[in-house]
DNA sequence: CAGCATACTAAACAAACGTTCAGCCTCTGA
DNA sequence: TCAGAGGCTGAACGTTTGTTTAGTATGCTG
């Protein structure tokens, strides 16, 4: 529901600037020309390179722009509790696609911006175990990292989680429900009832080995 | 450790395949020239294009290709294990690198790939579920589709995470360790003590519509 | 009013692209 | 021994690409 405006309201440097969000995301860097982005914002091609100097300054401009959207009002310079990344995971469309994108391409927005995650998602559990609604782990830290990327599957796996939920999009309200709610069930009660699949999984690494 | 073999064992075809499979990968399929991937290869670029028709040709004949490796020998349809899906996350990076792109671009045998892991989860938790390694879930299809997104977390994020945990590569041995035995923990223990996490999430929902 | 920067366009450019084509080897089967 | 097929190449083709250049319109500043 957020990034809601006209398209008309918006000088022609924003309408590049979202065009090229909304078909780097869907179609890739490199399969977009800037004839097309040029295109969908009606403006020239020209116009394109005279405001960002080049596609590459088109794409480093979408970086920034992905990450002054997910940061928000930047109150913190860490994102550091799982509704506000949950809300970033809800959010537009084009700004998720591209962020998956942004993340496979490993852009060094992208990548601070994940690091900035594990940070935040670090001290939040930390909390947590301190407070006792979070389980102690044995290395928080790899804990961290990987709660993020756990996380993060719904907006680089988007379409394929979807389709396997039967649902068109992850974002519509019963979709949402049916994901964080099995999510969180996942994340309260674990998956594994006991040490069995972590000991058939030691003993075929020490077989391979 | 598979998949080792000296280069010029392989017919040129393969070779091509081979070259166009790991700079598909590193580099995404529209960043790489035909040319290039002669290069690599060792051969023309028209002999490219006579063998795989056309450079689109060629990406479908490395995706048949990669379904062909992941599956193995195919005494199952469908990838039914974690140790198996494990396996295949930690096998050669070309490989990885080129199924995490072919996710985001959502190839169709890229999907089917996914939606066949997803089934073959099911099941295994179903088992597990009967013979009670597994807990019991209120959505086994869904839990099965997000388990299957967390298995694929280390490929599709593969560089952030590593660099998160501060290691190179996390195909070498103790990085492996580090990552599967934290995701273990979690997958067994789970990360939330209560239903705190929980009653909080749907409050901020609740209060959001 | 002149002067100047800014927003913007049409047209053209060189480079890189995927692809085609004609032809050269080398092997195989009759 | 000859014919044909398949692996393979060098050179070229037309298109699309990112980018440049020259120029017009507009609006602000002195």
């Amino acid at each position: 529901m957020l990034f809601m405006r006209s398209d008309s309201d918006l000088t022609a440097r924003a309408r590049i600037r979202d065009a090229a969000l909304d078909l780097f995301g869907r179609e890739g860097v490199n399969r977009v020309s800037v004839r097309a982005i040029a295109a969908q914002a009606g403006v020239s091609p020209a116009l394109v390179l005279h405001h960002f100097g080049s596609k590459d300054g088109l794409r480093k401009a979408c970086d920034a722009y992905l990450v002054e959207m997910l940061r928000g009002d930047g109150t913190s310079p860490d994102l550091d509790d799982t509704s506000r990344i949950g809300s970033m995971i809800e959010d537009a469309t084009p700004i998720r696609r591209y962020l998956a994108r942004a993340f496979l391409d490993e852009s060094p927005d992208a990548a601070a911006l994940f690091d900035s995650m594990v940070a935040g998602s670090e001290r939040w559990l930390e909390q947590g175990v301190a407070e006792g609604w979070v389980r102690p782990a044995a290395d928080p830290h790899a804990r961290a990292a990987i709660y993020v990327g756990w996380l993060l599957t719904p907006v680089v796996l988007h379409a394929h989680l979807a389709r396997a939920l039967g649902e068109d999009d992850l974002a519509e309200t019963g979709a949402t429900l049916r994901f964080s709610g099995t999510a969180l069930e996942m994340l309260t009660q674990g998956v594994f009832a006991d040490e069995r699949v972590r000991s058939a999984y030691e003993k075929v690494r020490n077989e391979r080995s």
